[in-house]
DNA sequence: TTTAAATAGGACTAAAATAGTCCCCAATTA
DNA sequence: TAATTGGGGACTATTTTAGTCCTATTTAAA
């Protein structure tokens, strides 16, 4: 289906709510008010974007946390690396020394073409973009195309 | 890392060697033979492509497997689909029900956004393309950007 | 008509990845 | 110095994915 881990939908939805907040510094605690996201969780995740340096963290009383730039400047590609590492579709894709099947596949050239396509799609939007009112609400019928190719399996 | 299934990946390769070997029926033994992965596991792949329509099956001695249509017209998006179902990156763009974070959350219509550039970075490319040799390598250097962000977690 | 070769479908087990929790330490402020 | 807040990492539980196996069905050929 690739999917994005819970984690990094999480952390759109806690990044949305704290660009809205632009220049108050929030604290976990708050966040996970906010969100209904269970503290230890949200935790995890603000750690994980301080390392990624989305966010700039506050130790100590009155601490907390508060995004490292303006919202136009983070992207999605940044926030899912953040928490889940390079954007890759392929094991291959990431070590450089190919794979087992090495006699038979020779195709990973394509699949780096294809991740780059994905990175750039997902470069593309910020987290500003991700807080508009969805003027920008795509038509439904543009989605079928997706649901098309469903199979049960 | 968004990453696909190894079932995904054994697909594309199992499917090359069938395009390379245009108009023969194969039979999964010899698939698995010829792409080192074991019978069960090609079997279930191709059970999966047999009901995506991306390959046909004829059944009972001399039966195997062939390419339903041309590589050309085959693309990574539909190889995905027939695997992992529909290609959506978070469990709200599937269900239209929208998510327990609703409070918090409107930003689906924006995944959709994102989910329709990746989709369509997927339908460009087909099975034919990934079968030929790599004139179309890609510099390293336009890589380095996918690895910059990585964090370790 | 029988036998062998092959796929269909689904149940099942094992392994790996993900999600979620918790604890103890460090830093800061009042 | 006490209270508050993040840092780091270990740990458990859950879910997903991978992989295997069994039985039925279909077809070609002996």
């Amino acid at each position: 289906m690739l999917r994005l881990s819970k984690l990094t939908d999480y952390a759109t939805v806690i990044l949305s709510f704290m660009a809205k907040n632009n220049e108050r510094v929030c604290a976990a605690m708050e966040l996970a008010t906010a969100t209904g996201i269970a503290l230890p969780t949200v935790s995890k995740i603000l750690k994980a974007l301080v390392n990624a340096k989305v966010l700039i963290s506050t130790r100590g009383a009155k601490g907390g946390y508060a995004l490292a730039t303006v919202p136009e400047k983070i992207t999605v590609a940044t926030i899912i690396s953040a928490l889940e590492g390079p954007i890759a579709v392929t094991e291959c894709s990431i070590s450089q020394q190919g794979c087992e099947q090495a006699a038979g596949c020779n195709i990973s050239g394509h699949w780096n073409v294809i991740n780059l396509a994905i990175y750039n799609a997902l470069e593309s939007v910020t987290l500003a973009d991700m807080i508009k009112p969805q003027e920008t609400l795509i038509p439904i019928a543009s989605l079928y195309r997706l649901e098309n190719h469903h199979v049960s399996q």
